[in-house]
DNA sequence: GTATCATACCTTACAGTTCAAGGTATGCAA
DNA sequence: TTGCATACCTTGAACTGTAAGGTATGATAC
């Protein structure tokens, strides 16, 4: 009852804002950019399968990305990469996240905002 | 049906931290909070009446605020003020806020986190 | 030969959050 | 007396991430 939150803080949004910046560049598979978030993040974004798969699935079916499954040693991965509208996507969700924490960072930070 | 969001990206536990932030200084009324966080933040984060009032009541029933009431002008204001609980879960936030921010920077900035 | 682990995909139930929209009531101006 | 800004509050809806589970393969260890 102490508040346990499912959804944690300042983590909305971010994973779709990841997976499209990691699929923006290159090819990955899903339990790839798993792991790939977590090590560029230096350990301080975690995401599991049940955040990524789905958010997959969503963006591919928005035409944000596109798929081909490809077989590696035996085993069948399901490659995605950003299309022209996952990077628009992209950008607009950037420039979001930019104004949002820019905001905050303004108001936290105590630099109000000049003199008021 | 092109998606429409309730929880906007990037905004969970915002209200909160910002709540926090603010009563963290001086004494204000919810409808004064609504307002100060549009300005200060040059409407980039607007909170509705629907997201402070139930943050306040929730807040200080966590004991993260205490409230007095105070006539103005024959009219009734609530003013709510930090605690030294809510002092402690700002600080808490804050550095929560900037350890996912931070990551989320690195590598949405391509900054990766090679030569770290 | 079989137990276990890492890989690789996937789904579901749950809980918490914000938003939008509504509702009450006062004081002041037109 | 109509309307608006103030000032408080609640409810329903929708979305999101988490945790936990489920399937199946290949490699490693015993």
């Amino acid at each position: 009852m102490p508040a346990r939150k499912t959804n944690p803080d300042f983590m909305t949004g971010v994973p779709e804002l990841l997976i499209l910046r990691l699929l923006s560049t290159r090819e990955m598979y899903g339990y790839e950019i798993v792991q790939a978030i977590e090590t560029a993040s230096g350990e301080a974004i975690k995401l599991g399968e049940g955040v990524v798969y789905p958010a997959l699935h969503a963006l591919e079916e928005q035409g944000c990305l596109k798929s081909r499954r490809k077989p590696v040693n035996g085993r069948t991965r399901v490659y995605y990469i950003a299309t022209a509208v996952g990077k628009k996507r992209l950008s607009d969700l950037t420039g979001e996240w930019r104004r949002i924490t820019d905001a905050v960072a303004g108001i936290v930070t105590g630099a109000k905002h000049a003199t008021v």
